[in-house]
DNA sequence: GAGTTTGAAACT
DNA sequence: CAGTTTCAAACTC
């Protein structure tokens, strides 16, 4: 306690001087007092012959043992930013490298001094973290940011936005390597000091500052990993400690989001969407208002803003969308400014983005619902998996519409569209790959499906608008005129959501307003059937998980199977078809022909579908193609892209999706999801659509994500998952894939259950 | 956008 | 459980 009541003071009345001599002399020093290494260093700027064989060296080594932390989506992102700034650097062979030289040097005497010292910090910093990479990575990622950002930013802001998706998504490991390469990093800077300590005239006030604006615009996985540090010792991490808590004071939910894992949806509703605006107005106040005094500083760090707050935004988004979704219904989209960026295009992109909705008065986003559900709708299909129904939304990122995924980017909006894009995709790589859950919140990205929806005139055009972006899936809509929304015939309250403005339903009760309606009839309904609310689809185990991959529509069934005489279930009139799954032997169709597999167990290979499914396969495998690993991954993948929708991942959707719980009503002719398994997501257009697939399956409304083992234990508890009749509402809820559900990467053992059972959020926040 | 088809949900 | 009705989504024009 001493020492850190200590270290704190030293964070208020250290000056940047001061921390430099104390925390940076030691290890600096060494290569500072080296005549040799001044002399050479004043001979030539160029030290890259060190670097280089450094990071070889290193690479390799470290590569193997990569923190958890580096793992973390947002850092993700940051790195996103960051690589190819850094990749200027450390290729100087590089034309663009070369081009920004002039420029960038001069620039650099002042700004690479800050970025030395910084450096110099990080090595004190990793040695002294006993835990090392905890506390040291947040240090150094603020480093090589800021580095980055100040020796390229300003040549390079608009390369940068020209960067799409698939850039982006390579560099991610370059950046981990990079992490890694902390030493390389400092050992670069260290050399670079003399070179120009004449300049060295650094703000460290500015500098920290900026460290702390940059930090808090960070991903809250950062944050989080700053929080966790156990490392006290050094005053710099602590000034960045404090400016994030800052931050979080000022935005809560940022905070929340960030230890919490996953978005609350009470708390979100208590944050009003204007929350968001205000706290990217104030982060960038912050940032403008920091230390930074020199105009020309400003200009960067406006870029610098402008990207974090880009990034950042997605991640609130994310969380938010709901929220914003809100926003924007009451703010009746006066608001345009709060969403900007998106416009008809982007929305379809933004399927990938997970969401849902509530109203208050007529149809809003519920809070609780829009997140999980449509999470589970989200993305891919289970979207990351989100619930299909709700989540479905999926949206993933990578939406049917994937078009625009893969379009250049011409205006700000189509690159912000683009970057959140790829953000989400990023993250839920991330996620599955450090986690090994589900990613997004399918909800979330519902969210902005919401908003877009809300701008539209009619309920019905906006749904079918959404429908044709993909992304209608996302959030469930619902056309009731006579069932008041409280029966299962109104898709929201089938799904566990609360009817929102798109809906165009008349007499509407599912409403928070008419929360005791609502849960009493629900209760009923559950009394009847109590599997009434849970998933109708329901995944297959894991235990086959090529098979999942490669078919997991086959391995995913229908809970209750479907009645069709005449649709031949090739139409979504089937609810197997629907849910993107094979008919089973519990179905009673006549003449089935679904395109997932057969009820006679014909299955699509071997029959007519055969073609059909092997081109089903073979994109799936495309995408999975493979080992173990990557089925884990994919089926991460696309359980968060299917719960998702969306980025948070987990249950449903989400996706989520997933990358997605929503139903994912899939655009009539719209790609297929890739499938999921436990929910739709729509996932393959990151990966490429094939073109074959059939319209995406909506995979329900609950995501399902439950594994075949598990079928029994849902299917059997007497009550369903998560109890439909538990009695929190919010329990009930299947929510937004969150890591906290899924435990890393331990696919193969673990069940998934969705709770899909939509329950409703708990009503009394949603007021 | 109106009308039809379809099959799940609800009811008897 | 079977038959019928109701309902809203899916689909067609």
């Amino acid at each position: 306690m001493r020492e850190e009541s200590s270290e704190e003071e030293m964070d208020v009345m250290d000056t940047p001087e001061r921390v430099k001599n104390n925390q940076i002399t030691a290890s600096v020093s060494k290569f500072e007092d080296s005549p040799v290494f001044n002399f050479l260093n004043s001979l030539s700027p160029i030290q890259p012959v060190k670097s280089i064989h450094i990071t070889q060296t290193i690479n390799p080594l470290s590569f193997a043992s990569l923190p958890s932390v580096f793992t973390s989506p947002h850092v993700g992102s940051l790195r996103e930013s960051r690589i190819p700034r850094r990749h200027q650097l450390s290729d100087p062979s590089k034309p663009e490298f070369s081009s920004d030289n002039g420029s960038v040097i001069v620039d650099r005497n002042k700004g690479k001094m800050d970025t030395n010292k910084l450096d110099e910090q990080e090595e004190n910093l990793d040695p002294g973290a006993s835990n090392g990479q905890v506390a040291g990575e947040p240090s150094c990622e603020f480093a090589e940011n800021f580095q980055y950002d100040r020796d390229s930013l300003k040549a390079k802001h608009v390369e940068e936005h020209a960067c799409n998706s698939s850039t982006l998504v390579p560099l991610v490991e370059k950046t981990s390597l990079r992490q890694l390469y902390g030493g390389e990093v400092n050992l670069e800077a260290v050399s670079q000091i003399d070179q120009h300590k004449e300049a060295a005239s650094c703000d460290w006030e500015s500098l920290i500052s900026d460290t702390s604006d940059l930090l808090n615009l960070e991903s809250p996985n950062n944050t989080e990993s700053f929080e966790k540090s156990v490392d006290p010792a050094t005053t710099f991490y602590r000034s960045i400690k404090n400016a994030m808590q800052n931050m979080h004071s000022i935005c809560p939910v940022v905070s929340g989001e960030q230890v919490g894992g996953r978005s609350e949806p009470e708390n979100l509703l208590t944050q009003p969407g204007e929350g968001r605006e205000s706290m990217d107005a104030e982060s960038h106040d912050i940032i403008a208002g920091s230390s930074i005094t020199d105009p020309s500083e400003k200009m960067e760090y406006e870029h610098l803003s402008g990207l974090y707050r880009g990034m950042r935004r997605r991640c609130l988004v994310f969380e938010m969308a709901g929220v914003r979704s809100k926003h924007l219904e009451e703010n009746s989209g006066s608001d345009s400014s709060v969403l900007p960026q998106f416009d008809g295009n982007t929305t379809a992109n933004l399927q990938l983005v997970p969401t849902k909705r509530g109203n208050d008065s007529s149809c809003r986003v519920l809070p609780g619902i829009g997140l999980h559900l449509n999470a589970l709708a989200a993305t891919p299909k289970d979207y990351k998996i989100v619930n299909h129904e709700a989540s479905a939304s999926g949206r993933l990122l990578i939406g049917p519409s994937s078009s625009s995924n893969f379009h250049h980017p011409t205006s700000d909006q189509e690159l912000f569209s683009n970057i959140l894009a790829d953000n989400l995709m990023e993250r839920e790589i991330d996620t599955v790959e450090s986690v090994g859950l589900p990613v997004e919140d399918p909800c979330q990205k519902s969210g902005y499906m919401a908003n877009e929806e809300i701008n539209q005139c009619s309920p019905k055009k906006k749904r079918r608008r959404l429908e044709q972006g993909g992304e209608a899936e996302a959030c469930k809509r619902c056309n009731c005129k006579k069932s008041k929304c409280l029966k299962l015939y109104c898709e929201c309250f089938a799904a566990g959501v609360y009817c929102v403005e798109p809906c165009a339903c008349i007499d509407c009760f599912n409403k928070p307003v008419h929360e005791d309606t609502v849960l009493a009839t629900r209760k009923q309904i559950e009394s009847r059937n109590p599997l009434a609310f849970a998933p109708k689809v329901i995944r297959a185990s894991d235990s086959r998980p090529e098979e999942d991959f490669s078919k997991t529509p086959a391995s995913a069934r229908h809970k209750r199977g479907c009645n069709c005489k005449k649709s031949g279930c090739l139409k979504k009139y089937c609810e197997c078809y629907q849910g993107g799954v094979g008919c089973s032997i519990n179905c009673r169709c006549e003449g089935c022909k679904n395109a997932f597999g057969r009820k006679d167990g014909s299955g699509v290979l071997g029959t007519d579908h055969e073609l059909e499914e092997d081109e089903l396969d073979t994109t799936e495998r495309a995408v999975l193609d493979g080992d173990s690993q990557r089925t884990t991954t994919q089926s991460d993948f696309k359980q968060s892209m299917d719960s998702a929708p969306p980025a948070t991942p987990s249950r449903t959707g989400r996706q989520l999706v997933q990358p997605f719980s929503s139903k994912r009503k899939p655009p009539r002719s719209s790609s297929f999801p890739s499938i999921s398994s436990t929910s739709g997501f729509p996932a393959s257009q990151p990966f490429g659509k094939s073109s074959f697939f059939p319209p995406p399956p909506k995979f329900d409304k609950h995501f399902d994500c439950v594994m075949e083992d598990e079928v029994p234990e849902f299917l059997q508890g007497g009550s369903p998952v998560g109890g439909i009749k538990s009695s929190s509402p919010n329990q009930k809820r299947v929510s937004p894939p969150q890591r906290m559900e899924t435990s890393p990467g331990l696919r193969s053992s673990r069940k998934l259950i969705l709770r899909s059972i939509p329950s409703f959020p708990s009503l009394t926040t949603n007021q």
